[in-house]
DNA sequence: AGCATCCATGCACTCAGTGCATCGCTCCTT
DNA sequence: AAGGAGCGATGCACTGAGTGCATGGATGCT
């Protein structure tokens, strides 16, 4: 058994079909092939039944896909926690799509200043697909908003930040002085697809207010959201942070007036996997963000 | 870094020499070498330090002998637990050496015809050195004598076994009717070097008697010990279960009247490894042979 | 029926890992 | 002080495991 062969295994695991695989892992599929069938001959069964159009995997392959998994991190990890000098390596952190934009670039740029030897690579998924990246090592870090729903991570509140009423600027409601949670039910909303927890928290904030928002469109972006918004295709909330970067006068934002709608960004990571100090000073540099940010949400939010 | 490397590495490691690590691990040294500074130079940094005699782990060497013992017992257990058809595969069993010759062949020929198809590995060392295999994975479950000094590791208890006073024919005590432990007090002991676990559990029942046996000769063999009572170097106190085994009439055997020495069987096995289906049933063999080899004994002793 | 997709197989090639011979260093012995 | 033994490192040549290319064989889609 060779630690490329698991590394192979794992590709074929996760992509179902040999040929994709071996693209990925930059070897021709008659090679991945043959690894492959080598590992079932020293295991003395199949670790992937082939069917016609993909490939699973069997029972005994669904073993061996946690162990590989575990060795390849335990090594990879044992490798970073040697080699670890605080200025060298490699943070990969994940971010969903409604935080990534805004909040990520200055943190980033920041870290890169300080810590120029490191590389950062940087994916945006959605709550959960970060989450299982997290938890089986592909990534270092995920910052998302609470709820957080896993297990065996450790997850860490960074700010709350509020969100904004968004408005095309002939809505009635931009004209008010004071606008209520309950004045926007009677509008129709744009919103994020279902997969954003961004919709969540802002279904779940009107349920609070026993209400659901109606949906007329969904997008899978925000900027799309706020596009549509300004062409009057309905309203929305968008985070603090999102208005910030928005420099456009087709709409219009407002702070609601009582209690405000919010969500929480936390930060999350596995704690069973090694920290390297780079990855502790990154979420060092996240907490001192912290302030900023969440500062000047809020600022902007009373302008 | 390929498992290859790791396997060399723990086998330099562990006899702290490059040539005889080769020899071990059939390759030539200069082959070991280099596989070592291929390691080394990936990781950055040297994992041994050459002294002009031997090599000894450096930090970063200490680190990785963890994590590559780890990593190389969890592949073989997945490959165990894959393959595991209750019938073919590999027992490692360990086992004292006042035990194993007396207690062991028995289980081991049962077994043997139950499980043609299985393949039964014996080591026969101290009770420290069988503990520490037993943690790193080097045999699969120890058969050895109460107290086990170890955490992290299973231990059950098999039976309780009586140790007799042997003599020489011609000792003054072979005529008493009655011998108290306070008897022999005045005669001096042969026993069993001090790293056998016998000598303490002797040492320690004489001790909750108020005195310190006094030996005139140490040697690493229960046989010897033996002879050399038929000598009369001394008296001793043998197992059962080598009483069993002595055909001889140039010693006699006698049961202590009152409160008997004991020691406790025991087999110790390590749950965090996976335990194929041939485990458990020598663990059930060794709990049936318990009736029988205890029974014996206290029967011989009672002769 | 024809085509696309997907994994397996035949064949030739390349290079990483190995063994042999030897070097260089240190320590021990006389 | 000199010679020898022990130990790891290095030069060099070789071999075979793993790979890529071309292709086969099976199945499903249109």
């Amino acid at each position: 058994m060779e630690l490329d062969q698991l590394r192979y295994f794992l590709q074929v695991a996760q992509r179902q079909n040999f040929t994709r695989a071996a693209e990925d892992l930059a070897i021709s599929q008659p090679a991945l092939s043959r690894s492959i069938q080598k590992l079932e001959e020293e295991l003395g069964q199949p670790v992937f039944e082939r069917k016609t159009r993909s490939v699973a995997l069997t029972e005994a392959g669904t073993l061996l896909q946690a162990r590989a998994q575990q060795v390849l991190t335990i090594l990879e990890d044992t490798k970073a926690e040697i080699t670890d000098d605080g200025q060298s390596g490699r943070v990969r952190v994940g971010a969903i799509p409604t935080i990534a934009p805004y909040f990520l670039p200055e943190v980033l740029r920041q870290f890169a200043d300080a810590f120029p030897k490191a590389t950062l690579i940087v994916q945006e998924n959605t709550t959960d697909v970060l989450l299982r990246s997290c938890t089986q090592g592909e990534i270092d870090l995920a910052i998302l908003a609470l709820p957080v729903p896993a297990k065996y991570l450790e997850v860490e509140e960074l700010f709350e930040e509020e969100l904004l009423l968004v408005l095309p600027p002939e809505h009635p409601l931009v004209a008010r002085e004071r606008i209520r949670i309950s004045d926007v039910e009677p509008y129709p909303f744009v919103l994020l697809d279902e997969a954003h927890c961004l919709s969540d928290n802002i279904a779940s904030f009107c349920r609070q207010r026993s209400f659901q928002p109606v949906a007329v469109e969904r997008t899978s972006q925000l900027a799309m959201v706020q596009e549509l918004v300004s062409l009057s295709h309905g309203v929305s909330m968008i985070p603090a942070m999102a208005r910030q970067l928005d420099q456009s006068d087709r709409r219009v934002y407002r702070s609601f007036t009582g209690k405000k709608p919010t969500r929480t960004v936390a930060v999350a990571w596995n704690p069973y996997r090694f920290q390297c100090r780079l990855l502790i000073a990154f979420r060092e540099r996240l907490r001192r963000q912290r302030a900023a940010a969440g500062g000047t949400g809020s600022a902007s939010a009373k302008a």
